[in-house]
DNA sequence: CCTGAAAACGGGATTCC
DNA sequence: GGAATCCCGTTTTCAGG
């Protein structure tokens, strides 16, 4: 069963999701701690499932996407079965990097990471709206990422 | 200068991207390599930006944030100082994982992590709207995620 | 049971081919 | 790009609080 989580591990997340590549060492004075005490409670995060991953983060204007775009879906599912499937086509798609269910007159929210506005337009008609049971979709382009961070706020929960 | 990718700096890239707790030798074979030079090519991507970080990803539902919400906010800035401040400010704010500025009527899109619907509800008008130059906000609530990764799409770029 | 010191082992980093 | 080497960091063990 998992617990919560003491000043120690709070710091200890905070300092990993910041970057994972320090040594054990190095994160261990940094919490104050010593060596395998630290060791072994990062082991204990991992197991109890605070810690899901250990990811490379590359960066996206490199690689050539420079758009970000949010794009709410209006879809038609009446089975379980059609909304599984979707899902799975969904998840299929690298460009498609989160997908949510939301309430609402368009009840799915997709972000889509895309080269340049062109290729969005060709990717909503050929990619998207031939997924089944897509209807309408509407667009949010975002011109400029002011923030992107993947660490979330970690608090003291012990008992 | 940064050069395109080949096809094994994008099985690097790509492996990265799941999982790089894996050792060099590890990594090294998945893609077809000996050890040398597939560290040498992690140091390379590294050093010409393709890789930005190493990061710990934390489950939010076991922190207790079990809902993913997104804002649009209608803001008034005029000058490029008070843009500034906004940003630093929003950036400031644990909570808001990404900030963007998009088109459209309501001008920033915001992303936010929440415990639940009523700290979100405590949190728009304790800290969204007291920002300065908020005017407006419309809100989408995430139900349920779908998908969710930090990988982005790598592909062949080598001249 | 949790902490800290120290030893054993494996992987990262370097050199040479 | 590959093989062999060196050396440091991870992981394990053990003694003490």
């Amino acid at each position: 069963m998992p617990q919560g989580l003491d000043e120690i591990d709070v710091r200890i997340l905070k300092a990993l999701q910041e970057d994972c590549s320090i040594s054990t060492a190095e994160l261990a004075d940094r919490v104050g701690l010593s060596q395998s005490p630290c060791w072994r409670r990062i082991q204990r995060l991992r197991e109890d499932g605070f810690i899901r991953a250990q990811v490379a983060l590359l960066d996206a204007e490199k690689l050539g996407y420079s758009l970000h775009v949010f794009a709410q879906l209006k879809t038609s599912y009446l089975a379980d079965s059609d909304r599984e499937k979707f899902i799975r086509s969904v998840a299929s798609i690298p460009e498609v990097v989160e997908c949510y269910s939301v309430l609402g007159e368009r009840d799915v929210l997709i972000k889509v990471i895309a080269p340049d506005i062109k290729w969005y337009q060709e990717f909503i008609f050929n990619t998207i709206l031939k997924l089944p049971g897509v209807e309408d979709i509407s667009s949010i382009v975002a011109l400029s990422e002011m923030k992107h961070t993947t660490a979330l706020p970690v608090r003291v929960t012990k008992e």
